[in-house]
DNA sequence: ACATTAATTATGT
DNA sequence: ACATAATTAATGT
């Protein structure tokens, strides 16, 4: 379960270094954190869903968040990964009053987080705040944009190696042997953000694994050879005609 | 070029 | 021991 003490005291130096808060001064950082909350969360679990009221707003600073829907028919679509230091349910930076999707944790996190109403003050009142934060959308937005033209274009090995090269450049941990991929994740996550099954997914780490790409064992995946992945990614194999 | 179904095995608590 | 994750083969579209 996750506990929801607003611990001794929160240092300034968790907003200090990130971008929308850079530019405050030591006060308006101190104000900030003192109308917080601070949670800690386990893996798997809800922070918020889609379609509920957007009561409040999140920044995230240790942990990992999926960002997903689930379809009608109760298929889930992973739609991004979130790191820490990055805001999420900010509804009201889009002019929505509900979260459009659902955010569960991808692992053990931490977020401090902040009533919506407040939102529009720190908009009006912090330097910097609004403008980075709109930037942030605009990578959201960029990502999601070529992530549409993968998904209806691309074939899955492509599709999936795109997924696991995105994931390595957003939570890539440099080990021994290659980059791992920061939190648990499974045949099914990977699936669900490739627009594939667990099956094919499993089918082609199996081949990947045999060719040195990447290595994996239960909910841990490994990238050892980035640049062949990226190469898969991007090689366009559709089949040419023949020249004569 | 893939998905689906089903059966089997591996792995973590 | 039990649940969940991963593999594998067979079959379907």
């Amino acid at each position: 379960m996750g506990s929801s003490k607003t611990l001794p005291r929160l240092d300034e130096s968790l907003l200090s270094y990130l971008p929308q808060f850079m530019r405050l001064s030591r006060q308006d950082i101190r104000d900030i954190l003192d109308q917080a909350v601070s949670r800690r969360f386990d893996a798997d679990t809800v922070i918020f869903e889609e379609g509920a009221p957007a009561e409040r707003f999140y920044l995230l600073l240790d942990g990992y968040v999926r960002v997903l829907r689930i379809t009608k028919e109760g298929k889930r679509v992973i739609l991004l990964h979130i790191q820490s230091g990055q805001l999420i349910g900010i509804a009201r930076a889009i002019g929505r009053t509900e979260y459009p999707a659902t955010a569960m944790t991808a692992s053990e996190c931490l977020a401090l987080s902040w009533p919506m109403s407040l939102f529009d003050v720190f908009a009006e009142k912090y330097d910097g705040f609004i403008n980075e934060t709109q930037k942030a959308v605009g990578r959201r937005m960029n990502e999601m944009n070529t992530r549409i033209v993968e998904l209806s274009s691309q074939h899955v090995d492509r599709r999936v190696a795109n997924a696991l090269l995105r994931l390595i450049d957003q939570s890539g941990r440099e080990v021994g042997d290659g980059v791992e991929i920061d939190f648990p994740i499974t045949r099914k996550d990977l699936s669900e953000l490739s627009a594939t099954t667990l099956h094919t997914v499993s089918r082609l780490m199996t081949a990947w694994e045999r060719d040195g790409i990447v290595k994996s064992s239960r909910q841990r995946i490994v990238v050892r050879n980035p640049r062949k992945l990226a190469e898969l990614g991007h090689v366009d194999k559709t089949k040419q005609p023949p020249i004569r």
